[in-house]
DNA sequence: GAGCGATTGAAATGGAAATTTGAATCGCCT
DNA sequence: AGGCGATTCAAATTTCCATTTCAATCGCTC
């Protein structure tokens, strides 16, 4: 069946607006691929703004579910952590045709706007408190904050990574294809790294 | 003294392109900024995009020491990786106006051009081979290639990192600033936690 | 099927920004 | 000083794109 113009108008722009950015954008194209009249965003929406608030609202709005959290299991923490990773990098490394708002937000990272602290705080920031939760967890009860800190986003770091190094990686190493599987495979390279590393920390404070 | 037109319109153009990316920078504010007039762009660099590639170009030039290598010391892979990060992580994420290029790399990212495949080249491969082969080095001798690959680039992450996320890190950690200090904090950081995984990957693999 | 608000379409309008132009000025050499 | 190529300047010109306009069409109610 047929979407209405209206959601024909916010498909498009997500593609769009994730390839291009807002300001690399033209309605044009967007309005190309969603078969409809470059008036039509003007009327729908009140301008490319418009379109462009309303396409992150639905993006947002699709991808809500809140991250696993130590609440789920505190007793392993070491399985929570299996877990958060195996539930975050699909999300950030899927491919740009499913997960659109990863690439509007590497375009908000390089000309930051309005729209970034809307992303960062009903997105990132839940992600990053509960990740932290499971990381403390992990650590000597006496851990810093600093060094939970620390610890917490050196594990965020290997999972970011593949989505915002993606233009790099592909060309240094182009063999590699993020497909499911591989996606698999580093969930659980990052998750045995990370243990090790945090361990380690634990064992050492025990001394 | 007063530099003449075309090196001021370099370093001007630096800044702007740092701030907004080649599309978002405009000509106009860049010759501003160098008390230029904005033909002068045209007469020098035959438009903006020469000047970009000039840029570009003068901004690769200038960082073009080779990172430590594990030739330098090839009986202490660890010191080696332990140097290898001290010495990258002030060039990706210190200030912006100290180095303009991690900027215009982030801004190309997102909005790959063709000047990404210089950088890329130029800079990044020698920098990734230089890391792969240290790691190499601290993991057991019968690693496979793909192994190495991935602990390499999760060392790597955690460097990356604190540059991509800056605009998501000052929103969620609005009082971590990225003087010297915390950099050598966290360059410390990033070798102690990467070393404690490596090893433990190397013990396991002993047993 | 007539009327009417909601939507769509093609063609203007307007503004911002890159590029071009041609005259004015500078630096330097004789 | 005078000439000449290199550079700078202000003022067009052109291009690209968002937005507006207004006429045409659709979908629904009476």
């Amino acid at each position: 069946m047929q979407l209405d113009t209206r959601q024909r108008l916010i498909n498009a722009g997500a593609h769009v607006f994730a390839e291009r950015g807002f300001q690399g954008a033209t309605i044009q194209e967007i309005a190309r691929r969603a078969e409809a009249n470059i008036a039509a965003v003007n009327y729908h929406f009140g301008g490319k703004a418009g379109l462009y608030a309303e396409v992150l609202g639905q993006q947002i709005e699709a991808r809500r579910e809140p991250p696993p959290s130590l609440a789920d299991d505190p007793d392993n923490p070491a399985a929570q952590l299996r877990a958060f990773i195996g539930w975050l990098l699909p999300r950030v490394c899927g491919p740009a045709t499913q997960f659109p708002l990863g690439q509007m937000q590497l375009h908000e990272m390089a000309a930051a706007s309005p729209v970034l602290d809307k992303v960062v705080e009903l997105l990132v920031r839940p992600q990053l408190t509960a990740l932290r939760e499971i990381v403390r967890a992990l650590l000597p009860s006496n851990a810093s904050d600093e060094v939970v800190r620390r610890h917490t986003l050196s594990v965020i770091a290997q999972c970011v990574f593949y989505h915002h190094g993606a233009p790099v990686l592909e060309r240094v190493f182009p063999e590699v294809l993020l497909d499911d599987a591989e996606v698999a495979a580093l969930s659980d390279h990052i998750a045995t790294f990370s243990l090790a590393a945090l361990r380690r920390a634990h064992d050492r404070a025990a001394t």
